[in-house]
DNA sequence: TTGCATTGATTGTATATACCAGCATAGACT
DNA sequence: AGTCTATGCTGGTATATACAATCAATGCAA
């Protein structure tokens, strides 16, 4: 059963992935539904069993499949964790509560990048950190988004009048990876000056968030929800219960 | 090179992964150093390089490592994202300002569990929701926790009165695993009722977390920072750029 | 000096095989 | 009816091997 050496432009592991993950998104595989065996998996990739062990494996620790051992592997439970960690998850929030939004940079400044990240990622030279004070606007309210961004290549995406529909494709394009996000959140009283801009009252409560990606990059964002009692949503994963082992939490 | 079939234990991909986890945090490895490659691996371990490649890779998946084709593998900056999803973080982080705390339940209700996990988790038989309504205590000001928890597994570890040490291990050691969590967040003001139990004024603003885990366990938190300004730290990660793909962020 | 091809080290992918371990079922035995 | 055992399916782990792809460094030629 030697399969030519020659392989393909895409790993074979690739395309069992893509063709278990194409099953769940167009509907033929739902939650709990157990999906072929490996070997079954194999005859009709005619790949090895290591190979589609790798692909289910993988699959398994990105969180899309559960397997069990002698019983077979099933359709998990999925929710993105893209969004919670994503530059764009509060404008993407409005959006998705119907209201129309547009943005306008305010201001650009540049500074040298902060240090260069470990196991070489991609920091080409003369890497700059970009400061951008972006207003953000909703058909009711104006959203202030205080953004320091990284990278030149981050600033086309973001010196463009409305930057809503950018998607994680476009940095990827431009070999710009979110692999890490430290998040801070508190609630602070607007003040006088993100009252103004917010148009709210400045003793209003206001959600500060602070995010600071791998390269150093920044982002500081003050919110006033259109509809108060309304919150942002997020979601995470784990990556699984080593990863967590012995963390207080 | 035939090493006998018998498999000792714990996996050998396991053994690998914990002596590179060992040498980073025993300080042997450093962010950006170069651990061995893989033969050098392969031959410590009298392994094949096969298994080396599989321990080297899922530590890259989980974020320890950065491989480089041509190059070699590299310590990898990492950031634990174990606080940012779990239920004592706020506690957490109270504990590293250095102030002392103790909790008190209030209140302890329960109720049917929402709907089985896909894929046949770990949910037993009569599965439970409790709600509790937790006081937290600082020495400087109280912190109201209204939690609603899950599976009857959980509520000995939150109806003792301090329950601040408690780690994921005593969690997984009950074979419950913390994989998903729905995050809310939202700044309000703090309202005669969460004001009178946070002694602070009912106007001030009041950080509100909702944490939705797989379960059905809901965890309602209010906050009031005990200084404010200070903000609370989280740390997440994606899982790989193919996660991300095509998600408007 | 500049540019290009070669080489060696290292990771990336894939195969074929082997045996272990967990689970459910069918059948034999009590 | 109840219990044990054998069997077959499933995933879990490991080996030995092969070749491709990428990168840095080296050496050679223009």
């Amino acid at each position: 059963m030697k399969t030519p050496a020659k392989i393909s432009r895409i790993p074979l592991s690739r395309q069992i992935k893509d063709y278990i993950l194409h099953g769940i998104s167009s509907g033929d595989l739902s939650p709990g539904d157990k999906i072929p065996s490996e070997a079954e998996l194999a005859r009709h990739f005619s790949a090895s069993r290591m190979t589609v062990n790798r692909a289910v494996s993988e699959l398994t620790v990105e969180g899309r499949l559960n397997r069990v051992q002698g019983l077979g592997t099933f359709v998990a439970e999925f929710k993105p964790l893209a969004p919670l960690f994503e530059i764009r998850s509060i404008a993407q929030e409005i959006t998705e509560q119907g209201k129309a939004h547009s943005s306008i940079v305010l201001e650009a400044l540049r500074g040298p990048a902060d240090k260069r990240e470990a196991g070489r990622l991609e920091v080409p030279e003369g890497t700059e950190i970009f400061k951008l004070q972006v207003l953000h606007l909703s058909d009711e309210r104006p959203i202030q988004l205080e953004v320091r961004l990284v990278v030149p290549k981050f600033a086309p995406l973001f010196l463009e009048q409305d930057f809503t529909q950018v998607t994680p494709s476009d940095y990827l394009q431009k070999h710009v990876m979110f692999s890490e996000v430290e998040h801070k959140v508190d609630a602070v009283s607007a003040g006088p000056e993100i009252g103004r801009l917010l148009e709210i009252d400045e003793n209003a409560p206001c959600l500060r968030l602070v995010r600071r990606t791998w390269l150093g990059a920044e982002i500081i964002t003050y919110v006033q929800l259109i509809h108060p009692g309304e919150a942002f949503r997020f979601t995470g994963r784990f990556s699984g219960p080593q990863a967590v082992r012995d963390i207080p939490c």
